[in-house]
DNA sequence: TGACTCATGTAAGGCGTTACATGATTTT
DNA sequence: AAAATCATGTAACGCCTTACATGAGTCA
């Protein structure tokens, strides 16, 4: 599978919940995927139009008072489950805060530690946010996807714990 | 900083260390950032060439027995001291693997299963790359820069061992 | 000699964001 | 009425990889 199917599965999938504008479509998917996935409306609005001239979403609703939604149609989840099958290439990662750690002599301690203290901070604030969401998805526990949901959000959380573990690691590291 | 710099922060810092080819630098980074940075020679050597314009490497030798190589300036060690401690934009993630995770619904338990073994297998494969590393790198104490390579080998120990924990909690909660 | 590695570069194209343009609907 | 939000789209641009072209040096 190309990159460029990637956006494709998304935005099926996010139709595949329930039907949506492109609009509230990027809403959710910064709200909801917001910690591992990014979507723009130059990618979402494009790929709107090829799942419509395939078939596999459809227009309901004229924009008459609040705006259309798209909603998937049956080829529509069909080509999802297959998508959804199909092996996917890991992008090719960049961290800039590594790439900087890396070339630290240049950077001095002070600048490293900065680095390393504002990384634990982010970590420390994601794992708030990441509690807050857990609170709310506890109410719904009937929803079938909220399982996969929790999944995802277990990512999130074993993530931020590791830059925990690992800022406190470096900092020592750094003073060593 | 516009992420367009970060390639040159990725070149000039490697020549930091020590002069190279662009061929050489790209073998260099895939070995040595390659859990964290990738660079190909589409962006290597266009990088190269601004850099020489505006002074910051310069070569040395004309290719006569094994190519030539780019050297760091002092005015390129500056201006890599300057870009590295300005801040950077973090790159937006795009993780495909929790992408077809949230969508598991459709996927089904047993690919949601297979997603998360392999997945569970490619960190403990990188956790033993990264002992090998580290084996290495107890050769080479006194090296000025062997502390910085520790701490980013330990983000890359910390991730993995992160995915170990998450890929058992995430298999059980599918079971459950 | 033939195969392989080292080395430099470019062109095409896919990927992805930002900024802008436009207008309807809703809220204050 | 003004401001904010919802909604759709596009154009320009930056980022990045892949594939190709080319040639020198090394080794079997």
């Amino acid at each position: 599978v190309k990159r460029t199917a990637q956006t494709q599965v998304a935005v099926l999938g996010g139709l595949s919940i329930e039907p949506m504008s492109g609009y509230s479509l990027r809403q959710g998917i910064i709200e909801t995927l917001g910690h591992f996935w990014s979507e723009s409306y130059g990618q979402i609005y494009p790929a709107l139009t090829d799942l419509e001239s395939k078939g596999l979403v459809r227009r309901q609703g004229q924009g008459r008072t609040s705006g259309s939604r798209f909603e998937i149609t049956s080829a529509g989840l069909i080509q999802l489950k297959a998508w959804l099958a199909e092996p996917f290439e890991p992008v090719p990662q960049r961290n800039a805060m590594l790439l900087r750690l890396f070339f630290g002599r240049h950077l001095g301690q002070d600048g490293c530690r900065r680095l390393l203290v504002d990384a634990r901070g982010d970590a420390e604030r994601r794992l708030v946010e990441y509690a807050t969401i857990r609170a709310e998805l506890a109410a719904a526990t009937n929803d079938p996807d909220t399982k996969f949901f929790l999944i995802t959000l277990a990512a999130g959380e074993a993530a931020s714990k590791a830059v925990l573990a690992w800022t406190d690691e470096a900092l020592a590291l750094l003073d060593s």
